[in-house]
DNA sequence: ATAACACATGAATGAATGTTCATGTGATGA
DNA sequence: TCATCACATGAACATTCATTCATGTGTTAT
């Protein structure tokens, strides 16, 4: 790392450095899930669709009229949450009802929140 | 909501909820900011970058030889971290030293990790 | 001044993504 | 059984995006 340069400005041990970086960083595959997990969120629909679900348990058209989308729009991005384990479904008659899987939702998306408030 | 459907199922009532979801959505702004902010989380690339800064204050060429990528790739996406106030630089120099530009980094990347480690 | 270095940036390209449209699937009710 | 409703899904299209390549900018040293 910088084996000719930098390291004069350096302070820090550059391999002590490097080899904590190393250690530190999530293997392959956590990365590729993490950067996923996050692409989720970065959809002004699929945020919208998940504060609707903060409020109570709904099925796919209520959605879809509440954000005045279709259902077929609707549809696809909530397969996309579901796949991300983000929200859950349960058929009651011709119905499917989308609710949150759990609440590391609210926590990221307030986290995120609080960010851009700086 | 959901005028002539959907109602015989629900147990809540349909314009509570509806007028709550109104009032708790955040604004059309605070929607794409947000959005903008994790698709920002949204690249192993940033990702492995933002890692690489939990360490330490690190000047590109370093960023780009420990991540095994071109210069030129990681100071686009250093551009782009930037842009969302996630990291801070100062010149030193020839070279430009990047840090994370506050704790938010750590605390919605762990709350990413908490997800995907299920 | 000029060469070399560290970094930024614009254009181009291939890949990924959100919505629409058309159609398929499963459940209900006559 | 057949029509209808609620939802899922595949293809298509336009848009966005990450990297590469070439070039520009600012600093240092000779």
């Amino acid at each position: 790392m910088a084996e000719l340069n930098a390291m004069a400005e350096t302070t820090l041990d550059s391999k002590a450095i490097c080899e904590r970086v190393l250690t530190e960083m999530p293997d392959e595959e956590s990365l590729y899930d993490l950067a996923e997990l996050f692409k989720v969120f970065g959809d002004t629909t699929r945020i919208r669709i998940l504060y609707v679900l903060f409020e109570a348990e709904m099925c796919v058209c209520d959605i879809a009229q509440i954000l005045n989308m279709t259902q077929s729009a609707i549809s696809h991005q909530l397969r996309v949450l579901k796949q991300a384990h983000l929200v859950r479904s349960r058929r009651v008659g011709k119905q499917i009802y989308y609710s949150l899987a759990d609440d590391h939702v609210r926590t990221i998306l307030g986290q995120g929140m609080d960010h851009i408030d700086e």
